[in-house]
DNA sequence: TGACACCTTGTACAAATGTACGATATTAAA
DNA sequence: TTTAATATCGTACATTTGTACAAGGTGTCA
């Protein structure tokens, strides 16, 4: 259990990772238009960003009609963690609290979410 | 109201950066010494990323002796606040839940953090 | 005041990244 | 079955990044 041996995604890549995730099997044509507006990529840098992802292994294809149609390869939770940590250790040298912090601060989760939290935890 | 304006770090540079802000003023030696044990880069590598942090304009420095002296020349808060955003961004499409979610699970966060939390929001 | 240790400055360089075009193949429509 | 639309494949290329050495300056101690 856990290769763990890919190469890291780029920012640009992990951007193109997640579509991939949220739509869980997609075409080039179907990452371009679930793109955010403000955020607009060329189709063929798409396409060059999925070619990557696949050969770093993130990403495995299987063609339909002359489309590829690309399908994640790796658990999401294990790039999420991965890249998580990594993220922590280089801006926070690791310690989660100030960007729980910083989340809590800007108002990016609310008391609810709170209640979630503490729920988990409870569980764990 | 900020600047910003300034070219992201990259992923050493952002782990260089943490080290001058948590010792507010520092030679490259100081950034060496300070480096966790696992992650030893070489001097002559620390100092050039601590160039190129300058160059970009996240920090400036002073002579002291035959040594320079790096010292921030942005606030933490402001570079977190960014960093930390492109990162939601990038890996959950700006939702914060997930990474909350991800750190209450993995037991980066305890019961304690929580309440300091829940505070922290009430105060809001 | 000379030698040594310690610094900075300039430079290097391969690999990764962001961004994308041209040529060619494939399919659906006319 | 010719064609128009759409894909892929191969390629490109300037920058940025990670990593670091060599040459030359400077402060310090004997």
């Amino acid at each position: 259990m856990g290769r763990r041996k890919l190469r890291a995604t780029s920012p640009a890549e992990t951007e193109i990772l997640r579509l991939v995730w949220q739509l869980e099997a997609t075409t080039v044509q179907g990452v371009c238009d679930a793109l955010p507006a403000r955020r607009q990529i060329a189709y063929k840098t798409v396409q060059t960003l999925l070619r990557r992802l696949e050969e770093k292994g993130y990403l495995r294809h299987k063609r339909r009609g002359k489309a590829h149609v690309f399908i994640p390869a790796v658990r999401r939770e294990a790039v999420v963690k991965q890249t998580v940590l990594d993220f922590l250790d280089r801006l926070f040298g690791g310690d989660p609290r100030p960007l729980m912090q910083f989340l809590a601060e800007n108002g990016h989760i609310g008391a609810e979410d709170i209640e979630e939290l503490k729920k988990l935890i409870d569980n764990a």
